[in-house]
DNA sequence: GCCGTTTTCGGCCCGACTGTTTTCAGTCG
C-alpha cells in the first residue's frame, strides 16, 4: 500500500467514527494523519523499516501500529471490525448537504436504514419527519441532496486521479516489453472529474502477459474486475476504475487517438478524413489503395491535414476546423505562470511562513506571489483584522528585502458578505496591492441574492479579482445558485478579474465558464489558493482548466511579466478613481 | 487519536446559521 492508499483508509476510519459518534478530536486526529500521509514527500514504508514513524507530525503509537499492519498484510482488523458495526453505505450520506454524523446515526438507529437508495425510499414514504431532531425541512433537503447527488458525474477529482494514473502508467513505461505506454480518456484530456483511468500501451501479442501481471500488481490497484482481449479492468484502491489496453505497436497512434477521445472528436476526425479519401478506424488509417504507416498521433494529424490538436482541446466542438484552418490557440503552458496571486500563509490559516513562500515561489521561478490571507469574517480560519493587517505589512517589507528577485504583492482575501458589502473597509483595502474577493459563508442563498450579492462586490473599486467565482466543490458541493452570465458581464463592465482557482478540490471557475469569460474579453487569473507550499504545484490543475478553456497567455494576467500586471492593476483602479 | 508536559492527563481553531424546538443541538466553513 502507498501513502495515499493509507490515507483513504484512514478518511473511512474518520468517517465511520464519526457516525459512530466518538470523539471528535479522535476523528480529526484520523483527518490529520491523512492528511499528513498524502502530503508526505517519501514513501511511508520507509519511516516503518526505519521505525521512525512516530516521528511523522500527528503519528503517535496507535496509528504507527495501523499503518504497519496495513503495510504488512494489506489490510486493517480495525477497519473490517468498524465496518462490521458501521455500514460502509452511511458514509455516502455524509455527503448529503445538512446531513451530519448524528443526523446519519439518528436514521440509522431509528429505522436501519444503510444506503441513498433505502434512505430515498424512507424520505417519499415521509418516515424521516418523525424522527427525533427531524422535521420536514429536513426531509426535503434530504430527497434533494439525494437528487444532486444523482446528477453528479461520478468519478474523481482531476487531481486524484492523475497522479495515479502516473504512477501506473511509468511502471508500465520501464518494461522492456511495452514500447510505448500513454495515458488516453479523461485523464488525458484533463476532465475536471475523471471517470475511469485508460491506459494504452504498445505490446507485441508474445509480451501481453507479463504486462497484464505487472499492471495487475501496480500500486493501488485492489481487484481485478474483467479480462478481455486486449483489455484488462481494476479497481483501484481510490475507487476508480482502470483499464489497461494494450495494442499492437503498429496501431498504437490511432488507438491512442481513438481511446483519448472523446467520441465526438474521433467522430469529426473519422468524418474528416472520409471527406478526403482515408479510411480512418482505431486500428489504422487507409488511404485510396494502401495502408498508410502511423507512427505517431501528431503524424496522424498531419497526414490528414491538420495542425495537432492537444489533447484538452479535444471535445468535438470546432476544434477540426481550427486545425484545418491552422487557428487554433496557441495554449498557455505550465512554464508560463510568471507568479501566484492567491496564497494564505501562517497569519491566517497557511500553516507556512511568508518567509517561507517567498522560498517556495522563488524557487519554482515566479517572478511575483500576492500573499492574501483572510480576512476577519472567517474566524475560523483566523482572519485578519485591520490592526493585524498592519503588522504583517511589516513582515512583508522584511520578507522583500530578502527576496529582492521576487515581487510581493501585499494582498488580502476579503470576505463578501451576506449583503454584498466587503469584510473590510474601504480605506483599509485601498492599503493593500491586490484584493481578492471570495464568498465562503451563506451558500444556500436564493440566486436573486447571491448573484446581486456578487454583483455588488465586482463593484466595489476596491476589487480586483474576484476569488472562485462559483463556489463549488468537486463532486463534493455544487456552486452556489448565481447567474455567472450577469457575473461575467460585471466583470467585463468594470475590468475585474476573474480566478481560476487551481485547487484541485475546486477548479473553479470551469473551463465552461472560462472559455466564455475568455470571449467576453474577461482577464483570468490561475491561483493555486496554497495554503502551505507543497501546494504551489496545485497551478498545474488550473493550467490544464485554462487549456481545455483556450486560453493564452494573452489571457492570463499572472503569465504576464510583472510590470505589465502591475500597470494593468494600477490602471483599472486609477480608471475608477478618476469617474468617482 | 496526538501532543506536551506542571511526566500522566487535559487540551485539542470558533462562530453563524438553521431547523428543531421552546432553549438548543447539529451542521458548516
Amino acid at each position: 500500500m502507498n501513502n495515499i492508499e493509507i490515507a483513504w483508509v484512514f478518511l473511512e476510519i474518520a468517517d465511520l467514527l464519526e457516525i459512530k459518534g466518538e470523539s471528535p478530536f479522535k476523528v480529526r486526529a484520523y483527518r490529520q494523519a491523512a492528511h499528513v500521509l498524502a502530503e508526505l514527500d517519501e514513501e511511508v514504508a520507509h519511516y516503518a523499516r526505519m521505525g521512525r514513524l512516530t516521528e511523522l507530525p500527528g503519528i503517535g503509537a496507535a496509528l504507527a501500529a495501523k499503518i504497519e499492519e496495513l503495510l504488512e498484510t494489506g489490510s486493517l482488523t480495525y477497519l473490517e471490525q468498524l465496518r462490521r458495526e458501521v455500514p460502509p453505505g452511511l458514509r455516502q450520506m455524509l455527503a448529503l448537504p445538512g446531513v451530519g454524523p448524528h443526523t446519519v446515526r439518528t436514521i440509522f438507529t431509528y429505522l436501519g436504514i444503510s444506503s441513498l437508495e433505502e434512505l430515498e425510499a424512507a424520505a417519499r414514504a415521509k418516515k424521516l419527519r418523525n424522527l427525533p431532531g427531524l422535521g420536514v425541512k429536513t426531509e426535503l433537503a434530504i430527497r434533494h441532496g439525494i437528487e444532486l447527488l444523482r446528477s453528479r458525474p461520478s468519478g474523481l477529482p482531476l487531481g486524484l486521479a492523475f497522479p495515479a494514473a502516473v504512477e501506473i502508467s511509468e511502471i508500465l513505461s520501464q518494461l522492456s516489453q511495452v514500447q510505448k505506454v500513454s495515458l488516453a480518456g479523461d485523464v488525458r484530456r484533463g476532465e475536471e472529474i475523471v471517470g475511469q483511468i485508460i491506459i494504452v500501451a504498445a505490446v507485441a501479442p508474445a509480451d501481453q502477459e507479463v504486462v497484464l501481471k505487472t499492471f495487475q500488481a501496480a500500486p493501488y490497484v485492489r481487484q481485478t474486475l474483467r479480462i478481455e482481449p486486449g483489455a484488462i479492468t481494476v479497481l483501484l484502491g481510490i475507487g476508480l476504475e482502470a483499464t489497461l489496453m494494450t495494442v499492437p505497436p503498429p496501431a498504437f497512434a490511432c488507438r491512442l487517438c481513438y481511446h483519448t477521445g472523446p467520441p465526438a472528436h474521433w467522430n469529426d476526425l473519422v468524418e474528416w478524413a472520409r471527406a478526403r479519401g482515408f479510411e480512418l478506424t482505431p486500428d489504422g488509417l487507409r488511404g485510396r489503395d494502401r495502408e498508410l504507416q502511423v507512427f505517431s498521433e501528431e503524424e496522424l494529424y498531419h497526414l490528414l491535414g491538420l495542425a495537432f490538436v492537444a489533447p484538452e482541446l479535444r471535445a468535438g466542438r470546432n476544434e477540426v476546423e481550427l486545425a484545418a484552418r491552422g487557428a487554433l490557440p496557441e495554449l498557455l503552458r505550465p512554464e508560463d505562470m510568471q507568479g501566484d496571486l492567491h496564497l494564505h500563509s501562517n497569519w491566517s490559516d497557511g500553516t507556512e511562513s511568508i518567509q517561507g513562500l517567498a522560498r517556495a515561489a522563488a524557487d519554482r521561478g515566479y517572478s511575483y506571489i500576492a500573499i492574501t490571507d483572510h480576512s476577519q469574517a472567517l474566524s475560523i480560519a483566523n482572519g485578519l483584522t485591520p490592526e493585524r493587517l498592519v503588522e504583517q505589512e511589516k513582515e512583508i517589507e522584511e520578507v522583500r528585502a530578502n527576496y529582492p528577485q521576487l515581487f510581493l504583492f501585499s494582498g488580502i482575501e476579503v470576505d463578501i458578505l451576506a449583503d454584498g458589502r466587503l469584510d473590510l473597509p474601504d480605506d483599509v483595502l485601498a492599503t493593500r496591492d491586490i484584493v481578492v474577493a471570495s464568498v465562503h459563508s451563506g451558500f444556500k442563498q436564493g440566486r436573486e441574492t447571491m448573484t446581486h450579492r456578487i454583483l455588488t462586490a465586482l463593484a466595489n473599486p476596491a476589487v480586483d479579482i474576484l476569488g472562485h467565482p462559483s463556489g463549488r466543490l468537486l463532486g463534493r458541493r455544487d456552486p452556489y445558485a448565481v447567474d455567472l452570465e450577469q457575473v461575467l458581464e460585471a466583470a467585463q463592465r468594470y475590468g475585474k478579474i476573474l480566478e481560476i482557482n487551481a485547487s484541485p478540490e475546486r477548479l473553479d471557475l470551469s473551463a465552461e465558464w472560462a472559455r466564455r469569460a475568455k470571449e467576453a474579453g474577461i482577464k483570468l487569473a490561475i491561483n493555486s489558493d496554497a495554503h502551505d507550499v507543497r501546494r504551489l504545484a496545485d497551478m498545474e490543475w488550473g493550467v490544464c482548466v485554462a487549456r481545455r478553456a483556450g486560453l493564452t497567455r494573452e489571457d492570463v494576467v499572472n503569465a504576464w511579466p510583472l510590470e505589465r500586471l502591475r500597470d494593468y492593476i494600477r490602471l483599472r483602479r486609477e480608471r475608477v478613481y478618476a469617474n468617482s
